[in-house]
DNA sequence: GTCTATAGCTCGATAGAC
DNA sequence: GTCTATCGAGCTATAGAC
């Protein structure tokens, strides 16, 4: 502890469109090497050495710049969570009619965890470890808390229009959204060979990401009939 | 490889009722130990030397009885999942009216997967490996297939009477029960964190739970407004 | 590149049941 | 004697750290 800079919050390039520094290119370069490792083989089961042989540098920069390997973890899991918001940020719910608003939402949070399965995976592996690397990162509360804000706004003018039924938690909303959404990369490898239905397959989740559209809708409709 | 009893399928007291053998006792005790190691900390992170000590015996017999590392995890998958599915088949579902052998149904799973954060865990576990153990283990399709067998009867009882719609595949609706029910085990460190909303207080719990239930119903329901 | 601890795994031997 | 279940000790590779 001590010498080498703070890996800590959010300096994904502190101010936007600078050049950025070879040492921002080399963390950056560490870190999408990590993500990899970190989603693909857990925490425990990821190789520091590995991970540096991956990379441009050495081992030796590796703990220069994150201090130890849960410092490294952390800032993986943090980019990660940056990510998935700041795309959120870009969907303009508050322009579309509200059902369509809802449609938006949960096809992209579909859509985005699939293409992103190392995002999934990394939130598992830190779930397993109770959280434990979360607490070293207050600062992601300010991340995502907006999504909820979002979900919030969507909701309330659906109720005033009447479309959506009332006493419904934003949080619920989110947490129903996310959960169906995660599920599918989540359980992807024990569900498919369980059932033998492959959940990679494109048709089958064509399939399976319009019933999650449709029961986040009905969970919401006042009148069920609306749903197309 | 070669000598030692295979640890290969069910052999959970082959025939039930008869006195267990002391290897049978210790094969247990050694499987629920492995069963909180893994699920605590990951495949990789879980040490055998940590397991043993936490048994009767020794790391010797582990060794023995279940061959390797991977050997024992697949027993202690293959444990958890016959657990929950042993428990689901007492559940009777056929005997109530649809609607409320849903209920039944998503609240058990819920209660279920609350209670046995273990099987969660590892599944997921499970599912960062890419599900390479599960293909050791392909007695497990018969042990899961049943539940969607249950699941539909109940389904097309409700098509029957016509409070449930038509064309919903029995897949779906097991998932979507699973998915609900599984993310408030597997990401309850990461949501408690990030929203400050304690997934396991007990009231919390509670309320997402009824949640849960009318999310199925009203997916399910050809009229919303039997929801109660 | 090197150091130290420890991971998964194996060996040789043995006590009791048939 | 043979087969099952067990144990203590130790081997080899490699982890994280600096």
């Amino acid at each position: 502890m001590g010498q080498g800079r703070k890996s800590g919050t959010g300096d994904a390039d502190g101010d936007a469109g600078r050049e950025p520094s070879q040492a921002e290119r080399t963390r950056q370069d560490i870190l999408e090497v990590a993500t990899r490792e970190f989603a693909e083989k857990g925490y425990s089961g990821a190789r520091i050495d590995e991970i540096a042989a991956l990379t441009s540098t050495t081992k030796r920069a590796i703990y220069y710049h994150y201090e130890s390997k849960q410092g490294l973890f952390i800032a993986v899991l943090e980019k990660a969570y940056r990510g998935i918001r700041a795309l959120e940020a870009t969907l303009d719910l508050d322009h579309l009619e509200p059902v369509e608003s809802i449609r938006t939402l949960v096809g992209f949070t579909f859509d985005y965890q699939w293409a992103h399965a190392d995002f999934v995976r990394l939130v598992m592996v830190e779930n397993i470890h109770h959280g434990a690397h979360l607490e070293a990162a207050v600062s992601l509360r300010n991340v995502n808390v907006p999504i909820l804000d979002a979900v919030n706004r969507v909701y309330v003018r659906g109720v005033e229009t009447g479309v959506f039924r009332r006493g419904i938690e934003p949080i619920d909303i989110h947490m129903t959204i996310s959960a169906l959404a995660f599920f599918n990369v989540s359980n992807r490898y024990t569900f498919s060979r369980i059932f033998d239905h492959d959940l990679g397959d494109p048709v089958i989740r064509a399939a399976r990401r319009s019933v999650v559209i449709d029961t986040v809708l009905r969970f919401l409709l006042a009148d069920t009939n609306a749903a197309r």
